[in-house]
DNA sequence: AGACTCCCCGGAAACGTTTACACATCTGGG
DNA sequence: CCCAGATGTGTAAACGTTTCCGGGGAGTCT
């Protein structure tokens, strides 16, 4: 009898320990401590064993066993960029909704880190995977239909890659802005971009250039500079833009570079936005923080980071899912930094104004259906400027 | 024979698969894939088998085994502000040089998030937990004595507290601050703060209190404001300030207050720092993007992130270590926003200037030793106006 | 009263690894 | 020639859970 544990007294108290002090065998410990089955009378013993001895089921054995770890990992280039920043809050809420914990990577946008990190998705340390890559190469999807876990991609991807993925159109974001610019009676428009080998640089590009030739303007390559997606970068690029041309508007591929840009501008004392307007993109919490307040193109990074976590526990909740795409509709958030008059009076200061673009069709569509579309303001509460437009959400390939 | 697998074709391969393949017992098998032993030939079949297979250890059963999971919690209130993001970075970097990953918790400053957190330690689902508090309750303390695994705390804690933790002396930071602003030739220092109820706005109310004391100055209860630690916050807590007082200098408890503070002082049309000197505190990234740039008292987050890192990872080495403490010492980073002159001309501009205080001693020392702090040009690279001022590491109570 | 159902319980097998231990074989030296 | 040691291998026991399955008891229906 009893021959099992030979001295129960080391180390922490397990199944086996409440079991045996509740006198009853472990399937009826494991049974009663997971609330499944049990007379009243094995209930009370085994309650009253486990909170003696202070039991706690250990995650490992139990993952071991449930062939599921209760994480979710992401993998982003920057958690510094408030974008990430936005999108890990959106995805934290939704995986914490489902029971899990989130494991955050930071790549630094190095495709080599990125291609190990899927790789080792083969060892089934997390339930799945979100990864929002800034370059995709073959291996990405190699490694990512390997994978014995799910993987989600925030981004573009190609049109047959079996996985599931969540973008937005940014050529649609970026045409949204030059639209916006050129309405408010800009003409030279300025343009800084991230590198163009990365997926997002080169739709900005693309967008850029198509929003331009859509309103007949040809496009002034003096007027292009590109950096890397930093705060730096921006004001470097900036300065150099500045010192061979003279726009009279800055659209730049994302906040962080306008935040840059803004302050070669403000430094050399050019005023914003009555000399230079200025346009970012991600509206993240930095656009609200400057002064002048950033107008920013929203490409819904929350909404995009809460429809991956979705798709990806819906996944891992059935992995015969056939892939699935989601699009976020791109809005433009209009503040203080691209507006004549400056800050708008009307609704309270720093109200933003939002512009949201038409639904994207399938895959990348060729150019922006819309011409230069209508203002309309939006209501919003008087405490906080924070934007209350609603990015448009699609889903194609699932059942729902 | 071979009656232990009934299919083995079925799942992924296991170490089983592998064996059965070679021809060789698990145990042998284990032993080629771990490079401990093993005959030149077991060597090539196990591994030709392997390969095969495409087999990949399970990262489970392997903590389940080797009783280490691999993974180190780090439990923050807000992943969006800079300074934690910093510290996030920091910890990143050492805790992947020990061959371990890192768990994001945002806590949301909630106290009882914070003591689930640390409870459910005791699952044992991490190897460690780092987590820097906003406020200090009993049951924290109790939660990480009662922990299975080590917790290291960053931030203040009761002396006789039994846990590793690694602090900084904020009140001499703030000290720093008030020294330089009077040196400056500013007589009305407003001050925003956060919570009195959180560790750090009680230090950083009484190091600000017994700055000016220090200084023969009085208190004015008109030039100090509570809010919390975002940006919103300082916004709203610098309106409040002006409106009912004329501060020649703005003292705020961190960076995002700072910004909010700017953001008012700015929309009101006062100029900084010629009418208002602004100081900033955690030397974020968010202080060298405004305009003007912000002066900031560095709190070291990055080394604090970084000596908690080690710590805890020395500690899950060796769990009979004594309790230790690990000190960083504050210094003062001086940029345009607090400067009389406009920025500095003399180096590049938006260079920063760096005081440093002197190491504190034991405990939360009673005051400042220092009077007016001399301040010192910092050589540093033209190309990066990042501060090079390196904080003074010490630890006590280690055996190092 | 017998058969049937239902519920509760305990033994044991899984999950996939590492490793203690025992055994066999081989080598070299006395 | 025989034994000590070294070396390689396989069996089995861990790690701590959950769960399948079969047995037994109590109750109910016919």
């Amino acid at each position: 009898m009893g021959r099992k544990r030979l001295q129960p007294a080391a180390g922490r108290p397990t199944v086996h320990t409440v079991a045996a002090r509740a006198g009853v065998s472990i399937a009826s410990a494991s049974r009663v401590l997971n609330g499944v089955g049990g007379s009243p009378e094995t209930i009370r013993k085994v309650r009253q064993a486990a909170a003696e001895v202070g039991y706690v089921p250990n995650a490992i054995a139990r993952s071991l066993q449930s062939q599921r770890t209760g994480l979710v990992a992401l993998a982003v280039a920057d958690i510094g960029n408030p974008v990430y920043v936005a999108m890990m809050r959106a995805i934290e809420a939704v995986v914490a909704a489902g029971g899990r914990q989130l494991l955050v990577h930071a790549t630094g946008g190095d495709v080599a880190t990125e291609i190990s990190l899927l790789r080792r998705l083969a060892h089934r340390y997390v339930d799945g995977m979100i990864v929002s890559p800034i370059r995709i190469t073959d291996s990405h999807l190699e490694a990512m239909v390997v994978s014995p876990v799910p993987v989600v991609v925030v981004g573009q991807l190609p049109d047959d890659a079996p996985v599931d993925n969540v973008r937005t159109d940014s050529r649609a974001g970026v045409a949204l802005a030059v639209d916006h610019l050129l309405a408010a009676g800009r003409r030279r428009i300025g343009f800084l971009n991230g590198p163009l080998d990365t997926v997002p640089g080169a739709a900005r590009d693309a967008g850029f250039r198509a929003a331009l030739a859509r309103h007949g303007i040809p496009v002034d390559e003096d007027l292009i500079e590109i950096g890397d997606f930093q705060y730096a970068a921006g004001r470097a690029a900036a300065a150099r833009l500045l010192a061979r041309a003279e726009p009279d508007a800055l659209l730049c591929a994302n906040d962080l570079i306008a935040v840059g840009a803004l302050h070669t501008l403000l430094s050399e004392e050019r005023r914003v936005p009555q000399e230079v307007a200025l346009v970012g993109m991600d509206d993240t919490e930095l656009a609200q923080m400057t002064f002048p307040q950033l107008s920013s193109v929203s490409l819904g990074s929350a909404d995009r980071g809460r429809r991956a976590a979705e798709l990806l526990l819906e996944r891992i909740a059935d992995p015969d899912l056939p892939p699935r795409r989601a699009h976020v509709a791109p809005s433009l958030v209009v503040r203080a930094s691209s507006i004549p008059g400056g800050t708008p009076r009307p609704p309270a200061p720093g109200q933003p104004t939002a512009v949201t673009a038409p639904e994207p069709g399938l895959g990348t569509s060729p150019a922006v259906p819309t011409a230069a579309a209508p203002m309309t303001a939006m209501p919003a509460s008087p405490a906080s400027p924070r934007t209350t437009s609603t990015a448009g959400l699609t889903t194609e390939g699932g059942t729902r």
